[in-house]
DNA sequence: TGAAAATAACTGACTGGTCAGTTATTTATT
DNA sequence: AATAAATAACTGACCAGTCAGTTATTTTCA
């Protein structure tokens, strides 16, 4: 059944509901979830409102729907990198971060986390499901590899929960300043050339002979 | 010319738009800024919807006159102590980190600038405006107190305005991770072993020795 | 001193517009 | 023809901003 013909109506669309989501993240990530109003997110679909409302039972079931659909990959990607790792941390740290990095340096990845942020306060289900299904995942992950790197003598003994903190922080802080505030580096967002420099300093100071 | 009496009326009321922008900002943190009503806002300054107009000549200006209000204490203070100083930069950060700290650490501190974050997409003047009166002055700031100790010998050689996000980044992620998501360590908070534990790292990494 | 006049502070009902969600109707598909 | 998909017109709640009028405070002047 080839559709090579332009579907003017397509029955049955079960792509609709992504298509649907599409226009949502692109309309809330410009304008802003409360700022932007189901009839435009319909027609930016082809759609009239009454669709939308055929898929979606309401405008934060959009909101839903997109944190459901972007949560999972993420998650699961960067954090079976890290469990059950077993010697030196820093590579696998590093691979993360640029997995990390690679996602959230283009500002169409970074849209939803960026969304959750800021409707943390209106929609706090809509946090408390990005905090079990990300960061209540990544967290543990992450503290788990470095208490491990400590154990096995790899790094030096610091607060592996606290660290976690050293090791993604200068990420996040460089995306928000870029995200929110247009703030960036001479000579444009430059994320390799900031990974590099936070390691170098970050390996530094958790190498062991860094010590007392 | 003692008011023991309660005044039902104050003429000459200076302070009303401090009151009125103290209202304003327990509600928007609340609620957030689209959720929150020029009426609440006044119900709770015990005022009417028409009084406050009175004073703020719409309900953006409300956004406005707070972050106003809260840029510039912050800044000036935060800044001030870092220019011109010559010398070993590590202390200086430290004293930096601590009062930084010490302001965000406090969700009441904080809720100018989550707020800020929250409204950037909608309100970018605002952005803009916390950009100019914060971001641009405290970076340069930071920028060119690493670059005088990378100068001078005391630390070593990284980029400094990149390194300005692994002096900051970790304290950001901690508040955020705090106030967004109320993601906090074991045992609450934890500021200060936060701060000990990110400078640890911190300065090792950027010890001159440690270096090649 | 005290009452009338002037003015500053404040009120709340109203308006015009917006928008999430619903429903009656039309259009396509089998 | 029957049914599923989609539409467009509609509804009702909500809210920013306005304004005509009210109340408290100060000033003026006898």
């Amino acid at each position: 059944m080839a559709k090579d013909f332009e579907p003017k109506f397509r029955r049955r669309a079960e792509a609709r509901p992504d298509e649907v989501l599409d226009a949502a993240i692109k309309l809330f990530a410009e304008k802003g979830y409360a700022a932007t109003t189901v009839d435009q997110i319909a027609k930016h679909a082809g759609l009239s409102k009454g669709t939308v409302y055929l898929y979606f039972p309401s405008k934060k079931a959009l909101l839903e729907g997109l944190v459901h659909r972007a949560v999972a990959p993420i998650a699961d990607m960067a954090i079976g990198m890290i469990s059950r790792y077993r010697g030196d941390p820093r590579p696998v740290i590093r691979q993360f971060i640029y997995t990390v990095a690679a996602n959230f340096g283009d500002s169409h990845a970074f849209a939803v986390p960026k969304l959750v942020i800021r409707e943390a306060v209106t929609a706090p289900e809509i946090a408390q499901l990005y905090r079990a299904e990300v960061i209540d995942r990544a967290i543990p992950a992450l503290t788990a590899l470095l208490a491990q790197g400590i154990e096995g003598g790899h790094i030096r003994a610091v607060d592996p929960e606290l660290t976690v903190r050293s090791v993604m922080g200068p990420i996040l802080m460089h995306v928000m300043l870029a995200e929110v505030f247009g703030v960036l580096p001479e000579g444009g967002l430059s994320m390799d050339r900031l990974i590099d420099n936070h390691l170098t300093i970050l390996f530094a100071g958790l190498a062991p002979e860094a010590g007392t």
